[in-house]
DNA sequence: GATGAATGAGCATTCATTCAT
DNA sequence: CATGAATGAATGCTCATTCAT
């Protein structure tokens, strides 16, 4: 655990707030490191360099949001309801940690190719997380046998996405959580007519 | 015409050009102008400064690619074929200019907020298309009545962006218009079992 | 005569105005062409470079004050009254120009050292002109007969040159032709008792 | 004391020499730094920018000048010798120091209007010692009591002014305090015979 | 003579990173 | 472990001048 340096744990929270407030590109080490209340110099006794520290940002937060997800799953009986639960969470998370929202939609996507790359790394055990759902709907016959399931993660983060990314430019003022049935029934229905 | 202003053009091309080989933030206004055959001085004959370049850039690119949309589409008969087409040609037109494809996926997003609020105004446009294709679905019939239209258009750019997102980070190397009527089929059938 | 030359004066006329008006390094040879009602290029047809406008500027202003002080005083009976003859002119005509005061006490010598010192040649024929008026007087013994004229004339150019500076900074607010007798009497009588 | 800022008065120092050897607009920050045997970058840690770095140079040397005249001429009986010890001390100071005197006389005289004001306000505090010798004299009845303050402070300054000007611009090739006594003859007798 | 589009040299400032203490 | 003073590379933009028309 990173408990026993707590330095560690200020530096993180100090950076998302500082990108959160200030926006990726007037976020200096400098201003991270006064938040976290540390010298400059100490930043780099935790972090090989700043964008290892943004890299560090996003697989804490991001740990700690696939977790949530995975255990809101896994008490659901199929795939569809599992959607319905992993939609909800995604939302509900983002929505309870206003500076998170914003790192992650807006921010760091202001980053280098090279940050973004790694960032995508990070995100890869949520896809995965994301087509075992998929896969799951397949096996149980609640979701068609026949899907891509690429495509199919594909048009479910995506559009996790650019909802969130909507509601955040729109700064957070609607409730984005209540969205997540809505979401969920425009996915699993898409536009057929019943 | 442009065709008046040659050089206006030239650095245009020129700027696509060297943001998707050499990345956002290595695109200095001097490897510009050189790509472009003109001195440095010239481009702010044509163009306010830098940020002027990129946003003229997005403008003009995403002026012919709206209109290629919308022309595609008006031919066809009803929503789901409009649909289509607009899903085939989004694709189609990424396909064939793979620089513009790397810098609207991947460069133009490093930008910072400013920037990126203009870029979004000259996104609105085509989110406009997709809301009426989805409004003409819905009075038609071909699409439920009761769609909340701003999820579904959030449901498909997401889907699409998406889907072209991932097939420019895995370099190109498959055909991207030949997914058009698998992403058109989950879009309009969902998830649910015929 | 510069009358041929009907763009030549326009030229000179429209330097003078926008320096006064926007300051000697926001006068940008574009300016004074477009003030001018001529091209930029056309101003290199009357001129080597822009330092020679302004030393045009300067040359031609600095000959009708010339002529005006040298007019003014050689009505005079004695050195003396020259001398008063001489400070009257040279704060009126500077009251009568508020863009010539501003550009001569201010402007002017924000440039850089090698066009101060071709300013200075232009100057040098007012210089002489305090010098006749100088000896003049002490050929007369209206002046001692001893004085170091050197000295003599820097005091006395000094002093009107301070005087005027401070009018300028002053934004021209009083009246600096009345001031003309009290500089007279005090460069005279300097600070003795009488 | 700001021996505990050796870097701080290198910067200075090397500002002086900068200015005075290569003209105002050719000293480039960098070109400081490097006299000054520090990097680019602290020169910013102990001044906000270029133009502080000047107005730096000026007040610290114009508080030494003044200082150095108020002690010279604290110790004298009456105005007039306060007079001459002030001109005395105002000529031997840039003499000693050929750099500051270039730098004062012809150098800054370049900046622009913003600073130049400041300028002014630095040499005020000079303007008002010249004042207290005049009201002393006044009072003294050394000096008329009726005297223009004003006026005979802008004849005093005037004259040392632009009798330093021109001997910087002779390359200083004369004995400047060598000059003193008739200066001071000159702006207490005046013209006047006597 | 007149035009004005094109040129390209030149520079203050920021900030991630280091290292002596 | 921690500090923070010092470093120095890197770049958008202006504007005097030219020259083809």
């Amino acid at each position: 655990m990173k408990n026993n340096k707590p330095k560690y744990n200020q530096i993180i929270e100090a950076a998302v707030q500082v990108i959160a407030e200030n926006g990726y590109h007037a976020s200096q080490v400098s201003k991270i490191a006064k938040k976290a209340g540390v010298a400059d110099g100490t930043i780099y006794l935790y972090f090989k360099n700043k964008e290892d520290v943004l890299i560090s940002v996003f697989t804490e937060k991001m740990g700690q949001f696939i977790n949530r997800i995975t255990e809101s799953i896994e008490k659901k009986g199929n795939a569809s309801d599992k959607l319905l639960a992993l939609i909800d969470m995604h939302f509900r998370q983002l929505s309870e940690d206003r500076y998170l929202a914003i790192v992650t939609q807006l921010e760091l996507r202001q980053s280098k190719a090279e940050l973004r790359l790694q960032i995508n790394k990070v995100l890869h055990p949520y896809l995965k997380v994301i087509d075992q759902v998929i896969e799951e709907g397949m096996q149980e016959g609640v979701f068609p046998r026949d899907l891509n399931v690429r495509l199919v993660r594909q048009m479910v983060f995506g559009t996790l996405d650019e909802v969130v990314t909507n509601w955040v430019m729109k700064d957070q003022k609607y409730n984005l959580v209540a969205q997540a049935p809505d979401v969920h029934a425009l996915l699993t229905k898409g536009l057929s007519v019943s």
